[in-house]
DNA sequence: TGACATGTACGACATGGTGTCGCACTATAC
DNA sequence: GTATAGTGCGACACCATGTCGTACATGTCA
């Protein structure tokens, strides 16, 4: 049971309604294709309705124009993908990636703040 | 440049020559395939020619069946992979999911510690 | 040398996911 | 009523992937 990938065009309109929070379709297409030639009603209308499929997005369908909100936080999609990242390819450990990011120098300085002041709580 | 994404089948064979070090195309298919009724001698060899195209093996082409080794690390194809989920999801940090995994206890203790050692260390 | 086994190169195909379009249908506004 | 905006969804082209088949190269042994 592990989290549904997202294609880029998915991600972008996650990435919007993490920022936002609730919005309508015109909305996203307004920030997404602000100079779109063409309408692309129905680009946007089926890439909510798939991550509606999905379990990403939640309807709320008392006005005419639907509202959408995300149904998983932004957190919780990266930490699921690093999951199964994990599992396909170091075994379900984490250890090992984050020892070769430590190691090559590719956590900034706050991130590794942050996560030594959370491991010390812990 | 970020690292290139490997599919089901392509993984299955790194994760062989991860374990492995170098082998040769039979070898791969004798464990990939080992109750295959089709030959698959050429399944095998498209995945490595494609591995080889994307830079994750190396083939040594001496001997008349060649042999093949990974050429990027587990450790550091999964960083890849993680830094690419970073800068698509959290804008290029990792405490966020970090966080997210410990907070909702998804680290295992061995990893926990080992992490603790690591960043003290640092 | 020829016959045969083994291995490589690669074009080709079916499949599945994705991004897009277009049209039918519905609801709201004037 | 008509016009405007929104939804639902079938359809399509595109691309990566996994697989197959065939052509070609090489090696071995009589």
């Amino acid at each position: 049971m592990t989290i549904p990938k997202l294609a880029n065009a998915e991600l972008a309109v996650m990435n919007r309604l993490w920022e936002e929070g609730t919005l309508t379709a015109r909305q996203l297409r307004e920030h997404l294709y602000p100079d779109a030639t063409r309408p692309m009603h129905g680009t946007i209308q089926r890439l909510l309705q798939r991550l509606e499929a999905k379990g990403f997005v939640e309807r709320d369908s008392d006005r005419a124009a639907h509202l959408f909100s995300p149904r998983i936080s932004r957190e919780a999609y990266a930490a699921g993908c690093l999951e199964s990242l994990a599992d396909q390819v170091t075994g379900g450990s984490f250890a090992p990636m984050i020892t070769h990011l430590v190691e090559e120098r590719k956590l900034s300085d706050a991130d590794m703040d942050h996560l030594r002041r959370l491991l010390e709580e812990k």
